[in-house]
DNA sequence: CAGTGGTCTAGACCACTTC
DNA sequence: AAGTGGTCTAGACCACTGA
């Protein structure tokens, strides 16, 4: 573990166990540095890393202070300011629908810069949240990459299998979402009815050296999709 | 201009102008601290700022990337990773429908965090994309922060009359999405028909002091509603 | 004008990738 | 083993806030 991460991770701590709210004001930098015995760099650093999280948020010439969200009962859309700690707090589960090697359609090869002949898996999964239909998943992953999957590794975390047997690095991913109706078909999996509103978002997620490893489309169910984002800059 | 910034957007433009594809490889960090005259910290600052724009990414022990988003006609969600560039693309126009001072409703009064005996700007317009119904949105803005608005600033960009005229500094956002079905007053505005699918977007707007000036509910015609995100870290 | 956060430097050393 | 990005330090100086 890095000195910053160390650090950034026990300045949360300590905001949660102190149950700071909104605006409550930190420790100055100066104090901050003794008390980690450490450069300004550093602890300038690791409060880079909060306020990229919406921990905190620095003000010049004033000070440090606590930013809180105000609503529960959404889903952070950018997990990695939640460090996966946020899905943590649903009960989320996973019903496996098929899990099959294919060849890649046009789409898929493309998003996954992979050739027409090459393997790929195909993943289909309802998710659920506190029991209720959260989303239908279809998830194509490239075999060269994630070279085996299994019915256990589908229903349980995929990403945290590849990021802890495989041990790959995940780095990045591009995000498209758009509003629709739902065909029948979707509805029966998300039971709901054709024409229902539905939140469809696809994702690419690469490696850290910036290879994609997995495509996925996945449709939500309206009534539990509630997201929230917490911005810095404008 | 700070010097890191400066240094981000001339690499910035550097790859558009070349119009470098994903994964071709800038120089390396020593080159750009010769060729920008600055200390390693500096470039390291400039590249974390086009990192987080979802502009490069960097991989250790090899290189510095491109990153190019693939599809056009979607919006991004985090205007901070653009600078606004992105809106701009559009061609993106508002009708005002209703402005006036008003005292605040609680939910409002809690958002902006001020008492229900203060006035309160509400803002009411549809915004065009292209010709075409983008949005409905309301919006209230705290009126001791922003003391006058009229409408040829309302049809324009009130933000940037908040940044420039005002020399506001505008910090950071809260938002909370969710998807639903368009009651028929809001569908007449959007020339949808009632029971539609709609994206309402709810988001709170802080200075970079870290008070709240507006409190906005945007109600997207789901037609052209299409959003992407850079992410940066799963 | 004192207090506080932000930028910038120069350099040492570390961790990962590639050959 | 060489090349490349990442962390960390110590300190100078700058820019903004608030009493």
């Amino acid at each position: 573990m890095l000195k910053y991460q160390q650090i950034a991770i026990e300045i949360e701590s300590y905001i949660e166990k102190h149950q700071m709210q909104q605006g409550e004001k930190l420790p100055v930098l100066e104090s901050l540095m003794k008390e980690f015995k450490t450069s300004k760099s550093t602890i300038v650093k690791a409060l880079d890393l909060l306020e990229k999280k919406g921990i905190i948020f620095q003000v010049r010439g004033s000070g440090i202070f606590v930013r809180r969200k105000k609503r529960n009962n959404y889903i952070n859309l950018l997990s990695n300011q939640g460090f996966q700690k946020d899905l943590d707090q649903f009960n989320i589960t996973s019903e496996m629908l098929e899990l099959e090697i294919q060849k890649p359609t046009e789409t898929v090869a493309q998003n996954l810069h992979v050739d027409m002949d090459q393997d790929i898996y195909y993943v289909k999964r309802i998710r659920y949240i506190e029991g209720n239909t959260l989303c239908l998943e279809e998830s194509f992953f490239n075999k060269a990459i994630v070279p085996y999957l299994n019915n256990e590794i589908g229903t349980s975390s995929i990403f945290r299998y590849i990021e802890d047997a495989l041990s790959l690095k995940i780095g990045f991913s591009d995000m498209y979402m758009h509003v629709g109706k739902l065909i029948d078909q979707e509805a029966s999996y998300l039971q709901l009815k054709g024409g229902d509103p539905k939140l469809t978002m696809e994702s690419i997620f690469y490696l850290t050296n910036g290879t994609p490893f997995d495509y996925s489309k996945v449709t939500y169910n309206y009534n539990q999709a509630q997201f929230y984002i917490l911005g810095t800059g404008i």
